[in-house]
DNA sequence: GGAATCATGTGAT
DNA sequence: ATCACATGATTCC
């Protein structure tokens, strides 16, 4: 396997504005208890504030203060809805049947054959390339029945992606094709995109049980939470937790199965594979969608 | 309260 | 068999 392809240099349009946007969500996440001001992180960036503020609201859809409050605890408890109703449960209903805009990217998902999980990826092309996100640079990877990955990477860090990737499926063969994998970036990082008449293939090659435990986080819609004790409930293992944990983290198509939208029971944000800053990012970013 | 500790299911080696 | 976990509950100070 070879990598060696270049990424456009273009790849993160108006310079490093993930980077800034990134620096201010940790500063706000770190701080969020004293409530830093606009003004206040704008010194710290040396940057003008007006100009962060445009910035981060271009990228965010919500303005760093909204933000703020984004991140806060009380927010993300807010989110576990914890006001008496099975969440997964309800979101099943309302998101495969409903008219409802509760549920968010439409995804129709084929899970793989035990056989073919067992192959490693024995057999299957995979087509990849990576593309500009605002989560940073996006690794995009497509058998022809659907996407199948889905990684993130800070700029110049794409072989590392690549290679956590391509490790999941080592015996597969992976084709540089950008222009293929062009339209599912696209489509998954623009929201007014997802419908329903035309929903997104995607293919799910991990074990039964991590395929059962993703297609539970599926069933969270946008804006809302779940702790991993909730998902080892819904798939009927409720001492599982732990196990979910590990399942969850081992999602190939992070954000299109929502694994960012899985906390702590307290509402904590726990671990994320791509950096927890990012998790913080993806959750900001959906409330300013919602 | 908060840190240390343990019980725990699954998958990888 | 054994180990590592994106956890959660319990038990100490």
């Amino acid at each position: 396997m070879n990598i060696t392809t270049s990424v456009p240099t273009d790849i993160t349009p108006h310079g490093s504005d993930y980077e800034t946007v990134s620096r201010v969500v940790e500063i706000l996440t770190e701080d969020y208890r004293d409530q830093p001001s606009l003004d206040a992180i704008a010194r710290q960036l040396g940057q003008s504030p007006t100009q962060l503020q445009k910035t981060f609201t271009r990228w965010a859809g919500l303005s760093p203060k909204a933000f703020l409050q984004a991140v806060t605890l009380d927010h993300a408890k807010r989110l576990l809805g914890r006001e008496g109703m099975p969440l997964l449960e309800t979101s099943y209903e309302l998101g495969l049947s409903g008219p409802g805009r509760l549920h968010d990217l439409f995804v129709t998902h084929e899970a793989m054959s035990p056989g073919e999980w067992k192959a490693r990826g024995a057999g299957l092309t995979i087509r990849y390339g990576f593309h500009p996100s605002p989560f940073g640079v996006a690794l995009v990877m497509a058998t022809d029945r659907g996407l199948a990955g889905l990684a993130f990477n800070d700029a110049g860090q794409e072989k590392a992606s690549f290679e956590d990737m391509a490790g999941r499926w080592p015996n597969a063969l992976f084709v540089e094709d950008s222009a293929t994998t062009a339209g599912y970036a696209a489509r998954i990082f623009n929201s007014d995109r997802w419908r329903p008449d035309e929903p997104l293939r995607v293919v799910l090659i991990g074990s039964d049980f991590q395929i059962r435990v993703w297609q539970a986080l599926l069933k969270i819609p946008m804006g809302k939470a779940v702790t991993y004790s909730d998902v080892a409930c819904d798939i009927g293992q409720p001492t599982a937790s732990r196990a979910v944990g590990a399942a969850v983290g081992r999602n190939p198509i992070s954000f299109v199965v929502p694994c960012h939208r899985a906390l702590g029971k307290g509402g904590t944000l726990t671990g994320y594979h791509w950096g927890l800053t990012r998790k913080r990012a993806m959750l900001g970013w959906e409330a300013g969608k919602a």
